[in-house]
RNA sequence: CGGGACGUAGCCUAGGGGCUAAGGCGUCUGCUUUGGGAGCAGAAGAUCGGAGGUUCGAAUCCUCUCGUCCCGACCA
């Protein structure tokens, strides 16, 4: 494991790869387009996945479970659903050795089925809200697949709820995008921008779609997780009607929302350097590494005084790692634990054990910090929140600063490069602008830029005025374009 | 799915019709070391991505195929 990481300005896209490989999150498996999720990886995905998990419970959601195959005509019920899924089925023909009256399609999305059943349990007002999450695998036939980013195969949580009104769904929606925002930002220390999709890049089969949209460190942008409001159209299509307080039938409203291991991605791309995998304290599977340093007359004594420390710390609730390995040198430890993403490395050298101190080494700065080893508690706990702060607040200094206003389209094309469209040179970021509504006016940025409008901050659609930066029309929205991944 | 590049041991690379496929890193054994990817000695590890063809002879030439990366189209 002594390869080297390709620097993120000789190729960014191989730097990425060469971390995720490296820090043995995943590996190419045997299948086109699906990955193995390796130990180190899944449980970077386990520790998201747990705080979501519990948000959603707090917020009164409940988990289930549905089928992974859906009757093909299911998809169909609703026009707009199919046209955008089709593309990306895979389908079953055959089971049992024997063709299928009716094919099933691997879920690429669970609205059908779900809403399928729905119509059985909700009569009454009194059923709603239905609020349910599901944590499952889904399957879309990706033509181009990325390590965490896209892959045909991958996990996600899925939330479908139901509504008496739709102010309540509506509140929903939005609810659920603040969840994601705030585990986003807090839990995996990556600053987002909360806001609305345009009707070209909305869900297929969603009145309208929110997005939390992330810079990576290429500048691009990067959906880490989208919450629909459904308005009644899983509704109609599934015939899911109740008795509202007033007696009369009336169709159900709905919210859908998710979350995928590209957030596993999202973390690797927005946090790592070139020495390997930078994680979040939250998110590593161990807290701190413990590397000792001696010679053979202070063996004994070192690995004695690193074995009660790491006993000390466990019983404080920490995870510790003691890499007491004698065939590998310190510094290849060092060089090894950087590239694996651990927050902490602790050194014990004899020179410390006789000042009774440790040293604390910061993952994300490299900052060495000599520490009495009775606060060696207390002073884990403090850093890692001051790197948690610290990774947060850098990725939001790099997004803030490749994010600029940009007024008309020449500047836009200036700000993405003409020269480089149409390909993936890393140039420019996120372009704030005022845009008319039309899907034209995209359709012509993205022809010359490559760059899409990845959504209208919801905190930044007061006092619209001027015009659209595409085509001068008067302004409706303001925009974040962006290319993205 | 279109264009390009590349598949030789776990990884990187040499060899582009001819003897037993070469080297570096890593791995294993032993000794010696240990404050930023240590040293010495020895060992294991390859049907050259796969299939078919041309040839006396194929890692090498041809055809097909699979895979990875990049670009494009498509897209949660």
């Amino acid at each position: 494991m002594a390869e080297k990481i390709t620097p993120r300005e000789v190729d960014y896209s191989q730097w990425y790869i060469d971390i995720v490989l490296n820090a043995k999150l995943a590996d190419y498996s045997p299948v086109k387009g699906s990955m193995v999720i390796r130990p180190r990886g899944y449980a970077i995905w386990e520790n998201i996945r747990d705080e979501f998990d519990r948000r959603f419970k707090e917020t009164g959601h409940e988990n289930a479970y549905f089928p992974l195959l859906i009757p093909m005509s299911f998809l169909e019920k609703e026009a707009e659903h199919v046209e955008g899924f089709a593309p990306e089925l895979a389908v079953v023909t055959h089971g049992g050795g024997e063709k299928l009256e009716e094919p099933y399609c691997i879920r690429p999305t669970s609205e059908t089925i779900i809403w399928s059943m729905y119509r059985n349990w909700i009569q009454s007002w009194r059923d709603l809200p239905l609020l349910i999450n599901q944590w499952a695998n889904v399957m879309r036939w990706e033509k181009r697949t990325r390590l965490f980013l896209r892959t045909s195969e991958f996990l996600w949580q899925e939330g479908h709820t139901a509504h008496e009104t739709e102010q309540d769904a509506r509140e929903e929606t939005l609810r659920m995008l603040e969840v994601y925002r705030d585990v986003v930002e807090r839990h995996l220390a990556v600053p987002v921008i909360p806001g609305i999709k345009s009707e070209s890049e909305k869900f297929a089969g969603a009145v309208e779609t929110y997005t939390i949209e992330a810079m990576m460190q290429d500048r691009k942008a990067l959906q880490a997780g989208t919450s629909h409001f459904l308005g009644q159209n899983f509704a109609k299509a599934f015939d899911v009607k109740f008795q509202n307080r007033q007696g009369e039938l009336e169709y159900v409203w709905a919210t859908s929302w998710g979350v995928s291991t590209r957030l596993v991605g999202a973390v690797i791309m927005t946090h790592s350097d070139d020495k390997g995998l930078v994680l979040p304290p939250t998110l590593s599977p161990e807290s701190a590494v413990i590397i000792p340093i001696y010679r053979n007359d202070s063996k004994a004594a070192v690995l004695e005084f690193s074995n009660r420390l790491q006993q000390d710390l466990k019983s404080q609730g920490f995870r510790v790692i003691l890499d007491s390995d004698d065939s590998n040198s310190p510094g290849w430890k060092f060089a090894e634990w950087e590239m694996r993403g651990t927050p902490v490395r602790i050194e014990i050298g004899p020179r410390d054990m006789q000042s009774g101190q440790v040293i604390m080494v910061r993952r994300d700065s490299g900052e060495k910090i000599a520490v009495p080893v009775q606060e060696a508690g207390a002073r884990l706990k403090m850093l890692h929140e001051e790197i948690q702060h610290a990774l947060y607040a850098r990725a939001k200094t790099f997004r803030d600063e490749h994010t600029v206003p940009v007024s008309s389209f020449d500047d836009l094309i200036a700000f993405f490069g003409a020269e480089s469209a149409g390909t993936a040179e890393a140039k420019g970021g996120f372009a704030e602008s005022l845009w008319c509504g039309s899907a034209a006016c995209e359709a012509t940025l993205k022809e010359k830029t490559k760059a899409t409008l990845r959504c209208m901050p919801l905190d930044r659609q007061h006092g619209i005025a001027g015009h659209c930066a595409i085509c001068g029309a008067p302004a409706r929205h303001r925009a974040i374009f962006a290319r993205n991944y």
